[in-house]
DNA sequence: TAATTCCCTATCGATTTAATAGGAATTTCA
DNA sequence: TGAAATTCCTATTAAATCGATAGGGAATTA
C-alpha cells in the first residue's frame, strides 16, 4: 500500500510542476488545493527540500519552489525518497539490500524469483515516468 | 512491503508443490523445514484451506496437500487471498476498489495515473506467474 | 481410549502511520 | 525597528497493523 505521504508529495510536486513558474508557493496553498492535512504536507516538503528536490524561501512571499526540472525529476527517486524500498522484500531491494533471516539460500527462494520480477516491472514504470509525464 | 504472511504461505505452497505426490505434509514439518513460526504458519495454511488451495487432514499420518495443480494455481489469486489488494491505492485496484477521500477527479489525479501503471506492471507478473513456474 | 494433528478464537507487544502541537528562526515590509 | 508572514524543527499521540503466542476444541487413527 502506497503511504499517504508519498501520494501526498506526489500531488504536492505535480502541483508545483503545474505552477511552472519559479515562484514559490506556500504551504496552504498547497494543503488547500489538494486536501491534504496542512501539518502533515508541511513535514512532507521539508523532506523534498532536504533530499534535493525542492527549495525554500521564508518569510513573506515565501514557499516552495522546484529546484529542477520536471522532466529531470524521476519516480524513481521520488519514490525512493518518500516511500523507500521500491522493491517489496529487502532481499531482491537494489538500494536497500538485506539478507532474509530465514532464507538459506536466495537463489533458491520462490519468494525471491517472484519478487524480483516484480521489482523490475515497478523499476521500469518508475525509469520510464518523470515529473512532467504525470501532469498532462 | 510484503507481509511475513504471504511471503511464508508462498514458501509453504511452494514446499508442499515440490512434495508433489498428494501426500498430507504436517504443519511442523513445513514450518521446520522453512523456519517458520509453527502457530504462525498454522494459521496462514487455514488461510489458504478456506480459500480453496490447500485440502487437510486430522490425526496421525494427517496434514495439507495441494488441492490444484501447480501449474493452475495463479500468483494473482494467492495474492489476493494472502497479501490483500495487488494495487498500491485503492482507486486503481480492480477487485478491492475504493473512491480516494481527497481526489476531487480521478482522471486528473497524478499518483492515480501513476499506479495504474504500476497495477498493471504487477499484473503482468503475477498472471505469468504460476506455482508450477516459482518451483524450478 | 490415547495419541496425533488440524481447527478456532482471543490476545499481546512492537512497530508504523498519519496527524497534531508548539514554538524557533528567518525574511519582508511598513 | 518591529510586526507579520512563512518555513523550520522536535516531540508527542492515537490508531492501525503485524507478527507472534496461548490455549484449548474437534476429528481421526490405531
Amino acid at each position: 500500500m502506497l503511504s499517504k505521504k508519498t501520494k501526498y508529495g506526489l500531488k504536492a510536486l505535480t502541483y508545483l510542476a503545474s505552477m511552472d513558474g519559479k515562484e514559490p508557493v506556500q504551504i496552504a496553498e498547497i494543503a488547500k488545493h489538494e486536501n491534504i492535512s496542512q501539518k502533515f504536507l508541511e513535514s512532507i516538503l521539508l523532506t523534498l527540500r532536504r533530499n534535493g528536490f525542492l527549495g525554500s524561501k521564508k518569510g513573506k512571499g515565501g514557499g516552495y519552489y522546484l529546484i529542477r526540472e520536471p522532466h529531470e525529476i524521476l519516480m524513481t527517486s521520488v519514490i525512493r525518497v518518500l516511500e523507500g524500498p521500491i522493491a517489496m522484500v529487502p532481499c531482491v531491494s537494489l538500494n536497500f539490500y538485506e539478507k532474509c533471516d530465514d532464507c538459506p539460500d536466495e537463489n533458491k527462494c520462490s519468494v525471491h524469483k517472484l519478487m524480483l520480477q516484480v521489482r523490475d516491472s515497478a523499476l521500469e514504470v518508475y525509469r520510464n515516468n518523470t515529473l512532467a509525464d504525470l501532469i498532462s
